[in-house]
Formats: C-alpha cells, structure tokens, sequence
DNA sequence: TGATGTACGTAGGTTACCTCA
DNA sequence: AATGAGGTAACCTACGTACAT
C-alpha cells in the first residue's frame, strides 16, 4: 500500500539508531519526517487519532519507522491538534463576545432614546394639567367628550414609535392606566421606566439571558410597547 | 474477593535540534 | 555569518487501566 522509498528513510535512518536507552542529549542527528511520511500519517491522523497497537507496528513497517516513533508522532500530533482546537474554539468564543458586546450597546442608546421620549411625553401629560386644560399640544381628541372619553396622544416626529404605541387610551381602559399609572395618581410614564441604573442591562447579568430570545414577541405577535393599542 | 505488582497507553509539559527569515 | 523565533521529534512524568498473582 505504501511504498516507502530508501530515499524517504534516509534522513532519519540515523535518528531511529538511537536506542531507546541513549539520552536524548545524544541524538544530534534528529532529522524530520518526509513528505511522504507526513502525508501518510496526516492521513491515517484525519480517520483515527489514536493507533491500536496492531496497526501501529503495520504503519511503521510501511513507513520504515520505528513503531515508537509513530506512537511519539500521533501523541505529539494529538497535542498540537488540541492546542489548535482551543485556538478556533477561543476564537469563535471571543466574535460572539464581540457580536453580544455591539448589540449591548446598540440596546443601550435605543433604551436612553426610549426614556428620553418618555420624559418629554411625561412633561407634556403634566403641563396640561399645570395649565387647567387637557387640550394642548397633547391633544385630546373629544376632550370634550366625556361621554366616549377617548384620549388621544398625538405624536409629533420625535415620538418615534411611541408615537404609534400610545395612539388611544378610551376611559375604558381605566383598569390598564390605573395599573401602569398607580391607583387615582396622575398618569406617569416615567414611572414604567426602571431606575436609571443598568443592573438589568449590564454585561454581568447578560449569562441570564437566551440572547437568541431575549426579545422574542412571537408570544404576541406585535411589540411590547403596542400594550395600549 | 480485595490488595499488590507489572505492563502499557495517554496527556501535558519539556528538551534538543533543525529551519528560516 | 550570527541569531532569534518557530516547528517538531523525542523524552519525561504522572496518572489511569487491564491483567496476573
């Protein structure tokens, strides 16, 4: 099967000399496998990494190498399999850190957008009530109706999408505001908003969280903030 | 049946040599 | 020509396993 030329064995034909008992201090002649050999070994490596004892003597005859030398070979070839191994796997390791680290920070700004909007939506609620009147530039459409009562929040171009997510609130959502607003207290959206400390969102609690899932709305089909609509 | 000694294989680390920029 | 870095064959050590006694 594989034809080992006296060309090939030659360059270490002066290595497998060296008996097992000559230290290796002695063996300055050390030379490195042929191509030949190499091929023939990264081969057999690619479809068993480990040698039954059988077939360790059957390649080192075909090699013209000493059995001990193809042991010494597939055991120095496991390491540095190993050690290459860890490279890739740090590697893949470290671009998904990476990957994590962007959309953190991407999050990160959209959450300080989002409360920004909600601070002006919450001074923009107040200021009506400050003035005595509900019509302003939060308007309430029917503001005069009591009788359907439907509160409209018209959004200007920086609302962004809560613009669109607090479209209407009929009275008869009482029960909803009285549940985000707190009972009979005055409509306040800041309060939906976590205290401005990132211990939700920091790095450290990210091993908490399937990032694959972590905002999954397939549960409901449309965004979390569409709660109103 | 459990304890002990021996042989063998492996992983991990090290040494010594070779090659090349 | 000298040299330092990197690759690699060979070695060492510790440990685990199988087997015989």
């Amino acid at each position: 099967m594989l034809e080992c030329t006296k060309e090939m064995a030659e360059p270490f034909s002066s290595a497998t000399e060296v008996t097992a008992t000559t230290k290796k201090k002695k063996n300055k002649n050390k030379r490195r496998f042929s191509d030949e050999q190499i091929k023939s070994l990264e081969s057999m490596f690619k479809s068993e990494t480990r040698l039954e004892p059988r077939m360790k003597l059957q390649v080192a005859k075909e090699l013209s190498l000493q059995p001990r030398q193809v042991a010494i070979w597939f055991q120095n070839k496991r390491a540095r399999w190993k050690s290459k191994q860890l490279q890739r796997d740090y590697s893949i390791l470290q671009a998904n850190h990476d990957n994590l680290a962007a959309k953190y920070e991407s999050l990160k700004k959209e959450r300080q957008a989002l409360v920004i909007q909600l601070q002006k939506l919450n001074d923009l609620i107040k200021k009506p009530k400050e003035e005595g009147q509900y019509c302003g530039q939060v308007t309430a459409t029917n503001c005069n109706d009591g009788d359907k009562g439907e509160t409209t929040v018209k959004s200007d171009s920086s609302m962004g999408r809560w613009g669109h997510s607090l479209g209407v609130l009929s009275d008869d959502n009482s029960e909803i505001k009285t549940d985000y607003f707190g009972l009979g207290e005055e409509p306040n959206l800041m309060s939906m908003v976590d205290p401005a400390d990132d211990s939700v969102t920091s790095p450290e609690d990210w091993r908490s969280f399937e990032s694959d899932g972590l905002f999954d709305q397939s549960n409901c089909g449309y965004p979390w903030w569409d709660i109103w609509s």
